[in-house]
DNA sequence: ATAATAGTGTCTCTAAGACATTATGCG
DNA sequence: CGCATAATGTCTTAGAGACACTATTAT
């Protein structure tokens, strides 16, 4: 019944990464202020399988590299960024034919940075990638290249079951900003209240009431404040 | 910098499972009611490494066979239990020397039943298994051979990673009876509030307080009673 | 009667939902 | 000034923690 440990024919092992961060949309009225958005970068595949279709930045797990590790080197290749926020999501691989290639099963993992710190043109290969806006609206995944007109994600083309991992990944982060801290992690070292707020609410699909409330303790006041527009300026806060 | 599929040397993929059930303690004071345990299922290794260890149900994943599905069919070969509740865990696979044999990652899972379901002696192999209760107490995993003296889980001898496989599904367990059903299936069809409300204050390690309260729109009276003790007989509940 | 547990009631405290009110700066 | 947003205050409700009190059976 036990068959010995070189029994077993090998599978392939790949990691793939939601990389989220948070940025604000483009705005020329000087009266109102940027909203932010959040940000999943997907890479445009240049060869078969799927190609031509969106796909979440991902690879293969080499055998002497740990899986985290692959993830997080994969995220370095396409944002520059090193030290980032990182948690396994969930691993892939009931259905056979997850790839038409072969046998593979992925270890998914959610990676969320500060927009300053990620690096321009750092991908030394040659695929085409590109910051999607996403939300959840009515418990549905949207999407957007502007920011403003959102569409049903299904209406873009992604490649494997990549958009179920994204769905999977916001769903996972949606909950978990509640009780965690992950959500400054998504923001520079300063800001708004309702920069802050804007995250949360794109996650939950819903404004929050008393959100000040809700997350005094884990902020605190700097003396800085965000100016320009002309209406009241918002003080800045930084994590406590 | 992009290896093609086949270049990638493949990996072996095993599962674990944590299988948990609930039980009642022996007693034979005829005043007091049994408590209700929560009891895992180890294996005894037979081979190296970690020969004569203890460690949990799993083996290597065949490469026609999904990933939850190698683990169901561990689970039916170790208690005979083919419908069930299973849900992912996490995916062990940072270190390269995980398992001395070879680079392994390994995806846990745990599965939740009802001791009524179990058949004895279901599995072919000769594997010496045995169940151990479990528990939560100061944030420590202690477990026990009888229900009633309970040790630090450092002092069983536990192969590879298990005992952090084992700690993390307690503690994925503790939080997840708080906002799903999970806890009703490790009880039998009717239960006490007693029996339910014991494996919440084991995985908790504390006592909880107006439980009924806390439970009360999850579970439904019946008409039938739990009786043979010297002391007010307590009805019985199903799940809503 | 009494040991031992089942089951109910109540008081307090905290956190969240919903919204009204006041503050501030630029165009 | 008034638009747009920041920041504070308040009323209500839901739920959890802690514990007192009453009910019911076999010994």
């Amino acid at each position: 019944m036990t068959k010995s440990f070189d029994a077993y024919e090998k599978i392939s092992v790949a990691t793939d990464v939601v990389i989220l961060t948070s940025d604000e949309v483009e705005t020329n009225n000087p009266r109102m202020s940027a909203p932010k958005g959040l940000k999943v970068l997907l890479v445009k595949r240049d060869e078969e399988p799927f190609n031509g279709e969106w796909s979440l930045p991902g690879g293969f797990v080499d055998v002497n590299v740990g899986i985290e590790q692959a993830a997080r080197n994969k995220v370095a290749q396409k944002t520059g960024v090193e030290n980032l926020y990182m948690e396994q999501l969930y691993t892939y691989g009931n259905e056979l034919d997850r790839d038409p290639r072969g046998r593979v099963i992925s270890i998914a993992y959610l990676a969320l940075l500060n927009k300053e710190n990620i690096q321009q043109n750092t991908d030394s290969n040659t695929k085409e990638s590109q910051w999607f806006w996403v939300m959840i609206k009515n418990g549905q995944l949207l999407y957007s290249t502007d920011g403003k007109g959102y569409y049903l994600i299904d209406n873009l083309k992604i490649a494997f079951d990549h958009k179920q991992i994204l769905q999977d990944a916001l769903e996972r982060l949606k909950n978990k900003v509640l009780y965690t801290d992950v959500a400054f992690q998504l923001l520079p070292e300063l800001f708004t209240m309702r920069e802050l707020q804007d995250i949360f609410e794109l996650l939950h699909g819903k404004t929050i009431y008393s959100f000040r409330r809700f997350i005094e303790s884990k902020v605190e006041e700097t003396e800085l404040i965000s100016d320009g527009k002309a209406h009241r300026p918002a003080k800045l806060y930084r994590r406590r």
